[in-house]
DNA sequence: CGCAAATTTGAGAGCATTCAACTCCTGTGG
DNA sequence: CCACAGGAGTTGAATGCTCTCAAATTTGCG
């Protein structure tokens, strides 16, 4: 018994946890760590489909992922669904709810995923007392900002060979971020998710899978992918199928 | 010169700006308030086409527009731009550079705008110090996040008309929460701006235009338009042209 | 007043979607 | 252990929405 809450104890603890590096922890000293760690609950593990929290639940708490995958998903009013991000180990989710005390999309697990629940409140009040968490905070936050950015990019302005293309080298420089490997990829989401996320249908991702494998790009056997031309992927993912639009940003300063 | 100097302190001061609701004041003291008035400063007006800052800077400063307008670009590694959001009196632009220290993108004023300037730094030290500052920054970063949100899910799943709807029924609520009219609004991007932003042919805003106007949905003179019809703007904006996407969130819980 | 940029309009082409059928994989129940 | 149901994924053919190209027209500014 002792041994089963000392095990808990050891796993909670972010100082010794494998995430370390990627959690919010990052920049924080010891004794300001300790502070963290007793607001941090580990979760039972969800089971691909349940949910984090649901689009218009009130901002209770942000989740750290341990292990498994996540997506976030909001619901347009006609019902219209748009993933607008995949989310792995080490990274936080349910910072959308900030603004309005409400989220504005759901989080729903893709596979079996094991979580830290940080209650909002007390991160707040904490973030006040430690300057190194609230700099970690901000940055968190503006990254989701950035990788939204790119996702426009993508979905504004490239074809779906290029979005497809895109999507792989993401997952794969987040894998490598991982310790993982950089071109043995196992996809945690269905076709249709990848697709959703995209903007495309999901015939149309099927197919480019297929002609990528033609092409010698990559090699798929179903969710496990090997980018086979990392360079060559590279060239597709920045095609701009639009060089017309370049009328508007030159500075006349 | 005393009146002069008198003026701009007048001026100078948050308490007394009449964005004072929708900048960062919102919500904090008159003694903090002061605080922060002690870090604002007053920029002279940028024209037309005159960056704040420029993609690849680091960050220096948060930008407050006091009036005028202001356009945020991405570029792709490929040269293709994509502008992610439109700025009006009272916003601020700048949040994404925070997590990586550099600007993630471009923010250029599309009309003559006047601009307050935050130092970062600054404001990030008074942020701990002020609890309703930092809440108020938190929002201000989380809103970001969620209006990009509603553009990706624009993009991703809504035709054309969806799209141009959408965006003009926001642009008409962003304007009547700064006390003018929803109805006649008046544009200070191009077309060629509208139409990058919606993932679009500038020919097709084009288009698009001309069809709502015959459909009586607007009127539209050059950049002056006004909306006719809410109802089916709204019914417009949230056709689902793609009602097959429906297969991922249901939550098994 | 005149050039250049912005906007509009027309026609044709292309890429991605839609519809439809089929295969593969997984889990369930007999 | 196998049959079967259902979802996931693949493939084919046809439609269509939006883009591209081209040119006319208007607007803005020097």
């Amino acid at each position: 018994m002792t041994e089963i809450v000392q095990f808990r104890e050891l796993k909670r603890a972010c100082g010794n946890c494998s995430l370390r590096e990627l959690c919010l922890p990052y920049g924080i000293d010891q004794a300001d760590l300790r502070l963290l760690e007793d607001l941090v609950q580990r979760l039972p593990p969800k089971t691909r489909g349940k949910a984090l929290f649901v689009q218009g639940d009130p901002l209770k708490s942000i989740f750290a992922i341990r292990t498994g995958s996540v997506k976030s998903v909001t619901l347009g009013a006609d019902g219209a669904e748009q993933i607008t991000g995949f989310h792995f180990p080490g990274e936080l989710v349910g910072f959308d709810a900030i603004a309005g005390e409400f989220h504005d999309c759901s989080a729903v697990a893709l596979e079996d995923t094991s979580l830290c629940e940080i209650p909002f409140e007390r991160l707040d009040e904490l973030s006040g007392e430690v300057p190194g968490l609230r700099r970690q905070l901000m940055r968190l936050l503006s990254r989701e900002i950035q990788q939204e950015q790119h996702l426009l990019l993508l979905l504004g302005k490239k074809g779906a060979e290029a979005r497809l293309a895109a999507f792989l080298l993401s997952l794969s420089s987040r894998f490598a971020g991982r310790g993982l490997s950089p071109t043995r990829l196992h996809f945690s989401m269905a076709r249709g998710e990848i697709a959703n996320y995209l903007g495309l249908a999901v015939e149309t991702v099927s197919r480019l899978f297929a002609r990528f494998q033609q092409d010698d790009l990559i090699a798929a056997d179903g969710r496990d992918v090997t980018l086979l031309d990392l360079p060559r992927l590279h060239a597709v993912a920045e095609v701009a199928p639009d060089a017309t639009t370049s009328m508007s940003t030159r500075s006349k300063c």
